[in-house]
DNA sequence: TCGGAAATGTTTTTT
DNA sequence: ACATTTCCGA
């Protein structure tokens, strides 16, 4: 069957029409990633030559899944030579080809987060600035921001709402941060991020040449998750396509879920008035969820004021009520959600990766992983970090880095003393001021470090290690990026070095850096595109790796329960999902609740997690949660009181329905709220002991054998011991009501009610 | 210079 | 609760 066959009539639409501006407005669910690879292969079907095709996608897994499907629909290899790839990574490729046009080495690093920061934390030091008051992920967040409003720190000093901004916030110094962040990366030859986007449109605009060329290169643009996108990349995207204007932008406006990093929802809802004669489609059948999942959907985003005008709808089944479950702690929550997926896989023969629990914030996996692990369900945690940044993989890579690009200073400090060689932090103060003072690089400054008045022992070490890295240089022309790196390992001593750690931890570092050793391997065998020689250098392996993200990271599917936060969620979809902790101040973030925009935000945030389910979705939320180790009372999310009653149940955690979970036998209570629906109150405690009206916690520290104390739920009670050590103590007393009990006294929440213990005085 | 112990901050989301 | 940073003595 031919692939146009199998799109529906809008969908078809959206292929067909392949000249002019076209906006594909693509509701959850609704089939974008099949319009999306059928529009690709219907132009190459149409002739157009893959080199004159660019598609930016938003994540790098979107792009190789893209590509091979493509090439599954046309049965042919010619998808390779597309440019298909994040907005980050396809521009880090042309600017590779041209950065020596900007100053830059054509092997200039690539900064991540945690590289940018680290040279913000050096600068703020060396302005001698308080870091607890320009703390460097903030300045880091601003100067990002900038960038991404194509900002640099020239126009940032100039444009006084900055800097009076600033001002006002205290923080006045954040202009010249800026500047002296921009002139560090530029003299250690690297860019961070932002600067892929900002030094890109840099190009374009100063040089016409370039401009010229890859507006007629790109004849055909087409961009995923359009309402993802940035100021930066809405203004390279109008000048690349502003020849051909065969511009086709995907998106949804209620999945924008990204402003935090500079995205800005304005792009797909101006897109009609950018150019003339944009042709709308609206892909608004949904073939993803049930009617019952997608009418909840529909009505949470409905409380949004700013949107496109569509409604989804579908012709699947009405499917189950949508489950919404109340409980005690974030412990239960865990509990419930792990008994759930065992009664289901039990009950309807789901496998495990028929499921997913998605949070809000990452740090809400751990009890989640507990009680899986109890019953034995095979899991898998998508969290933030990313192979590539582990510390281990980090200091290798940055001796491969430093071959690459010794200017890269970022990376030379990290390894100089990695393995230990006596070179401390005096000495490598001092090259650095050395370097600072003539304006050269700390490389530099070692290469000739026999001219400074050092420690004779750090000279030697420093010179040895010039030598080698200049040994590994002289590689790079001749051999490939595998060789370099086994070598680099081999001569660094990095790899003994892992190899001598016989610790658990150590012989994991030594694993992953063999991984990642395989890793270059098979990036020096992979074919080449038809046109070109595919790069094999070190240089080109560098720039890509630091764009790949956990995401895109995945082998093969493994039969797991996948738990992730709910950005790592779009795009994927579920039979069964767990949407878990919907309560104030964690979803709405506490940090989103100040301005509608933000409040916004998370609803799409909500709306996104809800439309993932396709078959059976469960949402929850806890009264009780630790957060920073202490235990505090949460609210319902008012995302609750939003959800229609007709969809939804509240049912009673019933005895037969989880007899998988050992603890469940203990359990006496009912922990799920009662009844018919309305706006959930908090669980009332188990009805043993009520407090005294004035209850107040006092501090535990007071505490003393002897006293008598009165505890929430368990009433009064006499310490009759403390043990365990100061920061942790742990007080075994007996309550008149439920007997003997050992109590974490920073955990609990203890008054004294009469200060008559044995050994005060 | 280096290692371990104490103190401190951190949690919103990520290319 | 955790990780990271800072402090301190050898």
């Amino acid at each position: 069957m031919h692939f146009l066959d199998e799109l529906n009539e809008r969908q078809r639409e959206a292929v067909e029409y392949i000249h002019g501006p076209l906006m594909v407005v693509a509701g959850a669910g609704s089939g974008k990633t099949k319009v999306l690879t059928a529009r690709i292969a219907y132009l190459m079907e149409r002739g157009v030559d893959p080199f004159h095709i660019l598609a930016l996608t938003f994540t790098n897994k979107a792009a190789n899944e893209m590509k091979a499907r493509i090439e599954r629909m046309l049965g042919s290899t010619e998808a390779r030579n597309l440019y298909i790839g994040t907005f980050h990574s396809v521009f880090a490729r042309l600017l590779r080809a041209d950065a020596h046009r900007l100053g830059y080495p054509p092997n200039f690093t690539i900064y991540d987060t945690e590289d940018s920061k680290n040279v913000l934390k050096k600068i703020i030091s060396e302005l001698q600035l308080d870091d607890k008051h320009y703390r460097p992920g903030m300045v880091h967040h601003r100067i990002s921001n900038a960038k991404n409003s194509l900002i640099g720190w020239e126009e940032y000093q100039q444009f006084p709402e900055f800097m009076q901004q600033d001002a006002q916030a205290g923080r006045p110094m954040i202009g010249k941060i800026f500047e002296w962040y921009a002139k560090r990366c530029f003299q250690n030859g690297a860019m961070d991020f932002d600067d892929l986007l900002y030094q890109m449109y840099v190009l374009l605009t100063r040089f016409p040449d370039v401009l010229h060329k890859y507006q007629h290169k790109f004849q055909y643009i087409l961009i995923d998750e359009y309402q993802d996108t940035n100021p930066a990349q809405y203004a390279i995207i109008k000048l690349l396509g502003a020849v051909h204007e065969n511009i086709c932008v995907v998106g949804d406006d209620a999945q924008s879920i990204y402003s935090f990093r500079g995205a800005t929802i304005q792009n797909i809802l101006q897109f009609e008035k950018d150019y003339e004669d944009v042709k709308v489609v609206k892909l608004e059948q949904n073939y993803r969820s049930t009617r019952n999942i997608l009418s909840v959907a529909n009505e949470v985003i409905a409380y949004n004021k700013h949107q496109l005008p569509k409604v989804l709808w579908t012709q699947n089944d009405e499917g189950e009520k949508i489950k919404l479950i109340s409980l005690l702690s974030e412990h239960e929550e865990a509990r419930f959600v792990a008994d759930t997926i065992a009664e289901q896989k039990y009950r309807n023969h789901y496998a495990n990766k028929d499921f997913a629990v998605l949070y809000r914030t990452n740090a809400q996996s751990r009890s989640f992983e507990e009680h899986l692990r109890r019953l034995n369900i095979p899991y898998k945690i998508y969290a933030g970090i990313s192979f590539y940044q582990r510390k281990e993989i980090k200091d290798f890579l940055a001796y491969l880095r430093v071959i690459v690009n010794p200017k890269d200073e970022e990376s030379l400090l990290r390894i100089i003393n990695y393995p230990s060689r006596g070179i401390g932090d005096q000495t490598l103060q001092k090259c650095q001021l050395l370097a600072r003072e003539q304006g050269i690089s700390v490389w530099e400054v070692f290469e000739n470090i026999r001219k400074y008045p050092l420690r004779s022992a750090a000279i030697n070490q420093i010179e040895d290690f010039v030598v080698m890295i200049k040994n590994l240089q002289l590689l790079l022309d001749k051999e490939n990026a595998y060789t370099v790196a086994m070598e680099a390992g081999k001569a660094s001593g990095v790899v003994k070095e892992l190899y001598n750690d016989k610790s658990v931890e150590g012989i994991a570092r030594y694993e992953n850096v063999q991984e990642l050793l395989n890793a270059i391997k098979e990036f020096t065998e992979m074919p080449d595109s038809e046109g070109e020689l595919t790069d094999k250098s070190l240089g080109s392996y560098l720039q890509q790796i630091t764009l790949l993200t956990d995401a895109d990271e995945e082998k093969e599917e493994s039969d797991t329960v996948k738990l992730m936060t709910i950005h790592a969620a779009k795009g994927l979809e579920f039979p069964c999902v767990f949407v878990v902790g919907l309560e104030e101040g964690l979803f709405p973030s506490a940090m989103s609740i100040n301005t509608r925009e933000e409040l916004e935000e998370e609803r799409r945030l909500f709306y996104v997690a809800i439309t993932r389910a396709k078959e059976k979705l469960w949402l929850t939320y806890t009264a009780n949660r630790y957060r920073y180790g202490n235990f505090v009372q949460n609210d319902p999310s008012r995302f609750i009181s939003e959800l229609p009653p007709a969809y939804i149940e509240t049912p009673y955690r019933r005895n037969d329905a989880v007899p998988y979970s050992k603890h469940y036998a203990q359990e006496k209570m009912p922990v799920t709220s009662a009844g018919s629906f309305s706006l959930p109150k908090r669980q009332p405690a188990p009805a043993v002991h009520t407090p005294s009206p004035d209850f107040k916690p006092d501090d535990f520290r007071l505490m003393k054998p002897g006293m008598k104390v009165e505890h929430q739920k368990f009433g009064y009670g006499y310490i009759l011991s403390i043990d365990g050590n100061a920061a942790n103590p742990i007080a075994t007393i007996r309550f008149e009501l439920s007997g003997e009990k050992k109590i974490m006294l920073n955990y609990a929440r203890l008054r004294i009610v009469q200060d008559n213990a044995a050994d005060s005085q």
